[in-house]
RNA sequence: CGAGGUGUAGCGCAGUUGGCUAGCGCGCCUGCUUUGGGAGCAGGAUGUCGGGGGUUCGAGUCCCUUCACCUCGACCA
């Protein structure tokens, strides 16, 4: 069967209408719903489990780089999130507050934490008093709130979970070189657990975060040619420290500001595996982060044998995969089309006709190629298809991004791109914010990032003319 | 926050110029038969017509108001 096929009703097309394709996977395939409170998902069990395993796994990258977890209080007094004049600015207009304890009226609002930023600098100024005490490597993983105007499930929601790393160095240089490691932590995250392909790069004075020195971005692309922020890690330089007094005796005896970081990941980035591997059957998911790895489907269940081999079977696997055999009585072709809308990266079909050849059928969800495996050392099998698997997404989501960056050296050129390819497109900037805001009205595209690997299109800005300082990266972004 | 759209059973929808007991498909429950791409038959359950107010002998239908969700823009992980 032709992995292209649609096969789901249920499911809008991807072409016909992208936004609507996206909303009917996310609600079929069981990911979340809607809560009564506006803005807020639920996350069902099948999209929490999805997030489970990137915390999981993202999470041993932490420890392994030296991180420890801890968790802040969800409430943010007034006074502490004003401490930082950026950073309240930044924040101010989407956070939400409670000004009542019961039917006690507060003498200080709280901020419902929109970001950790001003907590773990109120704590570091505390904990924090000789050299000996850094760096400090913290990381919480916890849910924020941020009261959007428009939302959308996994890439808006008014309230949605992540992890936050707050880290505070001896030197500009350690916080700048812990900076650009969890960036990449990042990069290879997405690369190695979700098979998306990313672009690095440094955000522009305007699209850095409220408070930072500067602000570095993993940028993926979905299916539609729109960009995702999908992580983002900042550079505070002392700027924090200076605000809330975080200082340390050095060696010397002297006292000296700390340095700064955060960066941070959320479920936004279940939205780039959904719009980045997903097609008109539904989702399609990275076996490494599946909640299902391999569903087996028995065919005539009620014939001899072929439960208990089914069940054998399952055992078998369980022992090294996320496996689930669905004996339910729903037709073999309603399951096929159920896993198939869910993602599962591959079934094993498992009949009577099999039996008799020690044999199953394994199909893949990426391809829907169909495969005859032996009984006889399964599991080395499956390893072996879900490795290709995830090799197959990522080299396909590759293609997928090289195959729509485009490079435009003057304004017509970058103004029938943008328009008319969807996509990525490289140009040169100028450094004026003045430029940046012209593309933005008058094109629609954002810069996306200064990328780390720098490609010189052309000598001269793209929108004024003048002398450039820097290739940029422009595109429609989510 | 601006423009547009939608709210009727779990989901998708129909419901005429206001008129009788609010329907249909799917799903769900029970039983039997079926099983290699969304099975068949028989029986069964399910409604605050988004909420509130009004007009009327009578409102799912008309009016006012409010809430939610969706899409597109302006602002943001």
């Amino acid at each position: 069967m032709a992995g292209k096929e649609k096969r789901v009703e249920a499911i809008t097309a991807m072409d016909q209408d992208f936004t609507q394709w996206y909303t009917d996977v996310v609600l079929k395939s069981e990911l979340i719903d809607y809560s009564s409170v506006k803005g807020c998902m639920i996350l069902r069990p099948y999209g929490f489990a999805i997030w489970e395993n990137i915390q999981k796994n993202l999470d041993q990258m932490f420890k392994d780089t030296g991180h420890e977890n801890v968790a802040m209080p969800m409430f943010i007094p007034e006074s502490l999130l004003q401490k930082e004049k950026d950073h309240v600015e930044g924040f101010a207009p989407e956070v939400a507050w409670v000004t009542h304890g019961g039917s006690e009226k507060l003498a200080e609002r709280l901020c419902i934490r929109p970001t950790s930023e001003t907590l773990f600098c109120d704590h570091y100024s505390q904990i924090i008093q000789s050299w000996r005490d850094l760096p400090k490597l913290y990381n919480q993983w916890v849910s924020v709130v941020r009261w959007e105007k428009t939302t959308r499930p996994f890439l808006r929601s008014t309230e949605f979970y992540w992890q936050e790393g707050h880290t505070a160095h001896a030197t500009a240089q350690e916080a700048v070189e812990e900076t650009i490691r969890m960036l990449n932590v990042y990069a290879d995250f997405y690369r190695d657990y979700l098979a998306i392909p990313v672009v690095k790069g440094q955000k522009t004075e305007k699209e850095k975060f409220a408070g930072a020195v500067d602000t570095y971005t993993v940028e993926a692309m979905m299916h539609d040619g729109k960009a995702l922020q999908s992580a983002t890690s900042h550079y505070f330089g002392d700027g924090f420290a200076k605000a809330f007094e975080i200082q340390y005796s050095d060696k010397n005896n002297q006292l000296q500001y700390v340095h700064q970081t955060s960066w941070g990941l959320s479920t936004r980035s279940i939205g780039a595996i959904i719009m980045v591997h997903g097609d008109d059957s539904g989702l399609v998911l990275p076996p490494r982060i599946a909640p299902i790895q391999t569903v087996i489907v028995p065919i005539a269940a009620h014939k001899a044998g072929v439960l208990e081999k089914a069940k054998e079977m399952k055992a078998e696997l369980a022992k090294q995969f996320r496996v689930k055999l669905d004996d339910s009585d729903k037709m073999p072709g309603w399951k096929f089309s159920e896993y198939e809308m869910k993602g599962v990266p591959l079934r094993i079909e498992l009949g009577p006709r099999d039996l008799e050849q020690n044999q199953c059928v394994a199909v893949r969800r990426d391809n829907g190629e169909k495969i005859v495996l032996s009984l006889d050392g399964l599991t080395e099998s499956v390893q072996t298809l879900l490795d290709e698997i995830h090799e197959g997404l990522y080299q396909r989501a590759l293609e997928s991004l090289n195959s729509r960056i485009y490079d435009a050296s003057d304004w017509q050129t970058m103004s029938e791109l943008i328009a008319e390819k969807p996509g990525f497109v490289r140009a040169m900037w100028c450094g004026d914010l003045a430029c940046e805001l012209m593309i933005k009205e008058e094109l629609g595209a954002t810069s996306r990032c200064l990328p780390f690997d720098q490609v010189k299109v052309a000598d001269t800005c793209v929108c004024c003319g003048k002398p450039a300082v820097k290739e940029v990266i422009w595109g429609k972004a989510y």
